[in-house]
DNA sequence: CTGAAAGCGCTAACAT
DNA sequence: ATGTTAGCGCTTTCAG
């Protein structure tokens, strides 16, 4: 392969002058940079990013670290969404995208020692996670999508109102008359998981009703995770009438597994879902869900990276907080037999 | 940020005794490991793998090419089920993914060139791609997931059977008794869709079944051109009694189309799909579809590369057609108002 | 077992 | 407007 040096001999000028040509910096003469160019051409010169990179210690390449399997990842249509947003403002900028999957015994920090990457968007970090310090502290540019702590840490994060949008779900569900509400909920790991956990006490508190624990069940958010919750739950003598789950594929389970129990969604029970993913619209009954926007997310993540790569960052660390939408579609109705009912 | 030299200084050892102890090559004394392992942890040496690269010329990370906008790509569950199979592999090898979308404008081939990756992997290429030669004559590790040239050529490739795809369902249509079938088709630079066409010319006229020109039309396998393509062919006075669709989107866009023209689907209009992508099973009416195993062709385009990098590739390239697979669900049915229906 | 020197391909001062 | 000289942080001969 031709190398910078190849082209300065064969083009009779410095390396430099080749350099600039390259870059298009400086002024060089015309009639050098048209023979430069001609050379450049002649021998076909491409030049090495890597080798840029490890004197101008910028990569022009993003990091983006999932602490999951390929299969899990791409199972769920979340990240999808979240993909899109970085996606689309990196290729705004003209930066390319490393994605990191799994192997959560590397501390992803060193994606940026190496110098593989300029900064790091981490998704979906479980709350064991070993984060190395240097991440939270700001020591490497580095913006979540998820909160990473339950306490708050000096670091940029985007991350969706979670409680809040199962407070919208309950408070849906309750003026359809629900009294009697299971929650199916995801990893206990995920910050994602207790936030929503925790919504969902507080707005049953709030409204007065009992938290029954034998209906709220830890899952991992998949499809048979939530079909087996579901026919669990409503195989106790005491059932609930709805059944809120902390993400579309549990609920799409959950649905299914309450249906090959003999019971109608939503006549016999209604169930929810969180996320909103392009699925959700198109089940069999419509999954009335939370909808997280995980473009926005992305976009935001991504912007934020930016601005710091570039020295701009914010300070203090920018930690935004997300509204939920409540998407009422089909699969919640009015609760069964019930006279109180005040819809 | 510390280096090696650094550590090599303090730990008073060659600089080529901390590399050795690092790369846990070659022989080091148990005490001189010992002391360099001690300096390295606390300077809080990492290694740049930056620099590594430019020496050994291996950067362990391997190009993912979608010549197409984020918001294409992520909208696209098809590329979803590519990418988990490729990065299912990619993990089990321990090799980073550099996900490159969109900048039509870029020789793709500079990535590699540029020393960003080891290989290419390229989904979805355009016909009217200016593919550099380097890229179809070996000169450059990749392995595509489409045929790239209607005309053979020397490269690496692992793409579905799209004609016999479509063949089958027109089969399967044919036995429902329609012969009144249009095609929905993607645009015409993707050599999917052209494969598609000559399947379905080939199919009717297998059969002796006459094509009307007019219920042949190009989109853009999207939701929205499904719906449009469909209205507008449902607005002829001569109408099909069923529509193929080029893939799963274009199908539920139709679907939506004909029934917002009164007609009830398949009891009206059948319609077919293409990929099976996950929402295939869920949409109401399910759709009948032809299954593309994108998972398999990641995987197997992922092996295929590796095997190239390590200078072990099959030679002459490898090209493999995968077959698919009919998957009959609630779109297709049988034809209204039918005497010659044999089923 | 360990070290010195050369260089991977490029840019960044600082000349000229 | 162009060239020279140092490196960037690491691995690799080839010697000790």
């Amino acid at each position: 392969v031709a190398t910078i040096k190849d082209v300065s001999v064969q083009a009779q000028v410095s390396i430099k002058t080749v350099s600039r040509v390259v870059n298009g910096s400086a002024e060089v003469s015309e009639a050098t940079r048209q023979r430069v160019l001609q050379v450049i051409s002649d021998l076909g010169y491409r030049p090495s990013l890597l080798a840029k990179s490890l004197v101008t210690g910028k990569t022009n390449t993003v990091g983006v670290v999932i602490p999951h399997t390929a299969a899990y990842v791409f199972a769920h249509l979340y990240f999808n969404q979240v993909l899109r947003g970085i996606g689309e403002v990196l290729e705004q900028h003209r930066l390319d995208l490393l994605l990191h999957l799994g192997r959560k015994d590397m501390n992803y920090a060193e994606l940026y020692h190496q110098q593989r990457v300029d900064g790091l968007i981490l998704l979906a970090i479980p709350l064991d996670d070993p984060l190395h310090h240097e991440l939270l502290d700001g020591r490497v540019p580095a913006v979540f999508t998820c909160r990473v702590r339950e306490n708050d840490n000096p670091t940029n994060w985007v991350d969706s109102d979670a409680a809040g949008g199962i407070e919208q779900v309950v408070d849906h569900l309750q003026s359809l008359g629900h009294r009697e509400i299971g929650f199916l909920s995801g990893p206990d790991n995920l910050v994602l998981a207790r936030l929503q956990r925790e919504g969902f006490r507080h707005a049953l508190r709030a409204s007065g009703l009992q938290l029954n624990p034998e209906w709220v069940r830890i899952g991992e958010y998949s499809f048979e995770s939530g079909r087996r919750l579901a026919i669990d739950v409503m195989g106790f003598d005491r059932r609930p009438t709805a059944l809120v789950c902390g993400d579309d594929m549990t609920a799409v389970g959950a649905i299914r597994g309450v249906q090959s129990l003999g019971n109608q969604v939503p006549t016999d029970v209604s169930i929810t879902g969180f996320d909103d993913v392009v699925l959700a619209g198109y089940t069999v009954p419509a999954l009335t869900t939370v909808r997280q926007d995980g473009y926005q997310k992305g976009r935001i993540a991504a912007e934020t990276l930016i601005e710091i790569m570039n020295g701009s960052g914010p300070d203090p660390p920018r930690q935004i907080v997300l509204a939920t939408e409540l998407i009422v579609r089909d699969s919640s109705g009015l609760v069964p037999n019930c006279q109180e009912n005040r819809l």
